[in-house]
DNA sequence: CGCTGTTTAGGATTCC
DNA sequence: GGAATCCTAAACAGCG
């Protein structure tokens, strides 16, 4: 069996190509020059897995999988979410010495901190009525779910208090210190967004919001932290839509550089997007309960959004990547390839190439499998372009967050714009995987 | 005065 | 050990 390297396939390629394409012709210095819109990138900026995958409505609600229907109408979390990067499981307490710990859990053995063991400590601990057992949820994720179980799009502060302490009986009788950090909470945390109270509007302070710059940090009932920088699909993609909206005008940020939003109404606080991004994996990248919380079949789907991942991808920011496992999905996505010759993703990867050797591989990838020609190839590319920009005007006609009406919760519309990050290093695994991971005579061979 | 919101500081934990 | 993340505490200001 012959085993090609990756340039003797771009030379049986580049042989191929012009036999097809004499027009193609090499220039003076040898080089080839192909059309741009195959091997440039810029698409990826454009591209969203949404694309690829048109039968999936917007607003698709997200139903948090880990609330449990309480009987009061709200939603009441019994076990801590998967992948939530702060469910920490420790009963700290918080003044309260009654609560001291976890040993009076029971079940509720130790869990790192910040971390995940990779167990569920409390999977049965009912969260409402025991005030032993500090939930693990960082603050972050208690305010999302308030927010989320208070089906408006925005909420007080004092409505944040009042479902936490309905849900979590540990906070009844904890002391107020934790009111404190759920309010720093919202203050730091550049996913939540303050919403002025009307003029029109009677009480204190002002409603809060997830940004939706940020909604898809809460995704699966998890807030996820370690997300990607505001300045790459948000930025991007957002920017146009949202300079149609007057309460949002990105603007330029003199000092760092970098588009923020401005709050509609003066003297409301907006964080700007400053993307304070270590290089580093994130813990849960090594999360297996965020391998397996990330359903292959989700990824197979489409129901995330790989534009965001390019866009960091290519603006520089490698660590969008971060906290999906990806080899979970990798592994079936190998698979699904294999016997979905049809199936859109399989034309996503295959338009995931920028240079010779990945185009050329690219189009071996989706000779052998779907067993077409170079036409079909080429045919493949353009229909992909024209529903791409199909999309990417539908996408652009979508009004946002505040825009919506008032039942339509942020992760509801944001969700076809999710982001399930991933790690550059898995996200070049991704591509890896499909073009140097597979043995190199079953890329090449049907072809060649 | 109490609540709300912002900011700063430091500790704890985990990962690289 | 450093970086990142989260938690806790506290001070302060503004507002109703």
């Amino acid at each position: 069996m012959p085993v090609l390297t990756s340039p003797e396939i771009a030379k049986k390629f580049k042989e191929k190509w012009m036999l097809l394409h004499p027009e193609d012709q090499e220039d003076a210095g040898g080089a080839v020059s192909f059309d741009d819109s195959l091997t440039s990138l810029h698409w990826l900026q454009n591209f969203s897995i949404v694309s690829a995958a048109p039968d999936r409505a917007p607003g698709f609600g997200w139903r948090p999988q880990q609330l449990v229907h309480a009987p009061g109408g709200t939603e009441s979390p019994s076990s801590p979410p998967a992948g939530d990067t702060a469910a920490s499981g420790t009963a700290h307490t918080p003044g309260n010495p009654a609560a001291s710990c976890s040993k009076l859990a029971g079940a509720s053995a130790y869990t790192p901190m910040y971390g995940h063991s990779g167990a569920q400590p409390h999977e049965e601990v009912d969260y409402k009525t025991n005030p032993h057992v500090k939930p693990p949820y960082s603050y972050a994720t208690l305010i999302c779910m308030a927010m989320q179980a208070s089906k408006k799009t925005k909420i007080t502060l004092s409505a944040i208090y009042s479902w936490i302490t309905e849900n979590f009986c540990y906070y009844r009788h904890a002391e107020p210190s934790w009111q404190n950090s759920i309010r720093h909470n919202l203050s730091l945390n550049k996913c939540f967004m303050k919403v002025p109270r009307q003029k029109d509007e009677p009480g204190k302070g002002g409603f809060w919001q997830i940004d939706p710059q940020y909604a898809d940090m809460f995704v699966n009932g998890v807030f996820k932290r370690r997300r990607m920088p505001a300045t790459n699909f948000s930025t991007q993609r957002q920017n146009r839509i949202l300079s149609s909206c007057s309460s949002y005008s990105p603007q330029r940020n003199p000092q760092t550089g970098m588009d923020h939003y401005q709050e509609p109404v003066a003297g409301s606080k907006r964080k700007q997007a400053c993307p304070k991004r270590g290089g580093k994996l994130g813990r849960m990248s090594q999360s297996p309960l965020l391998a397996s919380e990330i359903k292959t079949s989700d990824v197979l789907r489409g129901d995330f959004d790989l534009a965001s991942v390019f866009d960091d991808v290519l603006s520089g920011n490698g660590s969008t990547f971060e906290d999906l496992d990806i080899n979970t999905a990798l592994s079936s996505l190998g698979c699904e390839m294999e016997v979905s010759s049809q199936n859109q993703h399989v034309s996503t990867v295959s338009k995931w190439y920028s240079n010779e050797d990945e185009q050329a591989c690219a189009y071996l990838e989706m000779s052998s499998m779907m067993g077409c020609n170079m036409e079909d190839f080429q045919r493949q590319q353009q229909q992909q372009q024209q529903q791409i920009q199909t999309h990417q005007q539908y996408y652009e006609g979508l009004a946002l967050f505040s825009d919506l009406p008032q039942q339509q919760q942020p992760w509801e519309v944001k969700e076809e714009a999710q982001a399930i990050p991933l790690s550059l290093d898995q996200g070049y695994g991704l591509c890896e995987g499909f073009f140097s991971e597979m043995p190199m005579w079953e890329r090449g061979e049907v072809f060649l």
